[in-house]
DNA sequence: GGTCGATTCAAACATGTGTTTGATAGGCCC
DNA sequence: GGGCCTATCAAACACATGTTTGAATCGACC
C-alpha cells in the first residue's frame, strides 16, 4: 500500500490519541484505535510492540505538539505582571476547554493526572513543571513578600480554579443546565479567574488580624 | 453457613464501596469485591442483580453515610459569614482528603464527577447541589453586591481550589515530593483556601469599589 | 521475471470478566 | 421426618480484549 512510516504509524498515533483521552487508558481498546486509524487488529503489535509502548509513543506525541500552546512562553510576553497572570490563565483555560479538534492532548494529560499511570513522572518532569514554576515566577512578581509554600499554594489555588471546568464538567453542565462553555464564555470565566486571584494575592498575607 | 441475613448484604456494600472508590466502576471487579467481602462470586447476582445494580445501591449507601458530613450544615452554625466559609472549606477538605478510613464516599462521588454514569443526575440533585447552593448563600452574605452569575463563578473557584488536591494528587506529590497531606497540612491548606477566597470575594466587582 | 524485506490481513489464542447454573446446607413450620 | 425457602458454593458459560500467528500483498532492486 503506502510506504507508509507517514501512514499507518501517524494515523495510529493520532487515533489512539484521541481514544486514549476519551476513555482512558484501560477503558482504550485497540480494536476502536485501529478502526479510527483504518488499520488492522495486529498494526499496533507491528508498529509499536504492545499496549503500553503504544500510550507511551501517544504522551511523547502529545507532548511534542502541546509544547506549541505553552502558557509560560505566551505570558512571558505581556507586559506587566497582572497582564501575564491574566495571559497564562487565558492560554490554561483555552487549552483544556476546547473539545473538539486535534486537542486531546490536554485532555490525555488531565487523564494521566487524575490515575497515576507509568508515563507520569515524565509528563510531571517536562510538561508541568516548567510551566507551574513560570506561574510562580509571576506571583511572586504581584507579591514579592509572599513566602515560597504560600506562592505554592497560591499557585494551586489559581490552577485549581481552572481545572474544575474540565474535571467537573459533567457536574457543570448539570448544575447549569444553561452553561455553554464555548469560547466567549471561557474568555469571561478566564477573566473572573484572573480578578478572583489578583484581588487574593495582593491582599494576601496581611500583616495582622486573621487568625491564630 | 451462617445464619446471617445482616452479615453478607452489608459486607458486600462495604467492599463494593471502597473498590469502586479506589478503582472506578468499570476497572472494579466483582470478584474482588466479594473476596473483601468474605463472599462467593455468585453473591453479588444474588442479593443485588448486577455489577451496575450494586454500583446504584453503593450509591444511595454513600450518600446515606455522606449526609452526616455535610459541610453546608457544619457552616450553619458558625457566627458570621468568614468563619461560616472557613467551616465550609475546612469540612470540605477534610471529607475529600482523608484516604483511609470508610471514608470512600467523597472519592466515590469525585469520581463519579470526573466520568459521568448513570448515577450522576441522582447525585448532582440531591448531593452537590445543596451544598453548592449553601456555599452561595455564604458568598452573597459576604459581597452582597455581586452579580448571581459572579456568585456561581465564585463559588466555582473555591470548590475547584479544594478539589484539586484530590484530583491531581499524584501530580501534587511528585511536584512537592514533600508535600504530605495529613490532617494538619490539610488545615493548613484550607486556611489558604479560605484567606485567598475571603480576599477574593470581598475586592471582586471592582466596579463597585466594594471594598477597601 | 524473480527474490526479498516490509507491511497488512483474517483468524486464532490466552486471559480476565460478568453472569448463570445446579448442587448443597441450614433454618423453619407442619 | 418432610417439605420449603433462603443463602452459599464451586464450576462452567459467554463474551470482550490484548496478543500472536502464518499467509498474503506490495514495492524495490537485481
Amino acid at each position: 500500500m503506502e510506504p507508509v512510516d507517514h501512514g499507518t504509524r501517524e494515523r495510529l498515533l493520532d487515533a489512539a490519541g484521541e481514544v486514549f483521552a476519551d476513555r482512558g487508558y484501560e477503558q482504550a481498546t485497540i480494536r476502536e484505535i485501529c478502526r479510527r486509524a483504518g488499520a488492522n487488529i495486529a498494526a499496533v503489535s507491528y508498529h509499536f510492540g504492545d499496549k503500553k509502548a503504544l500510550y507511551i509513543e501517544v504522551i511523547a506525541y502529545a507532548h511534542r505538539c502541546a509544547d506549541e500552546y505553552d502558557p509560560a512562553r505566551e505570558a512571558a510576553g505581556a507586559a506587566d505582571p497582572a497582564e501575564r497572570l491574566r495571559v497564562f490563565v487565558r492560554t490554561f483555560m483555552q487549552r483544556i476547554g476546547h473539545k473538539g479538534r486535534p486537542a486531546w492532548h490536554a485532555r490525555l494529560m488531565a487523564r494521566e493526572m487524575a490515575s497515576p499511570g507509568a508515563a507520569l513522572d515524565q509528563v510531571v518532569r517536562s510538561g508541568v513543571r516548567p510551566k507551574f514554576e513560570a506561574l510562580q515566577a509571576i506571583l511572586r512578581t504581584l507579591n514579592p513578600s509572599l513566602s515560597d509554600r504560600e506562592v505554592e499554594r497560591c499557585a494551586c489555588s489559581i490552577v485549581g480554579q481552572c481545572l474544575i471546568y474540565h474535571h467537573a464538567r459533567p457536574v457543570l453542565t448539570r448544575l447549569f443546565p444553561t452553561l455553554k462553555l464555548d469560547a466567549r464564555e471561557i474568555e469571561r470565566i478566564s477573566e473572573h479567574i484572573t480578578r478572583f486571584s489578583l484581588a487574593a494575592v495582593a491582599r494576601a498575607h496581611p500583616r495582622g488580624g486573621a487568625r491564630p
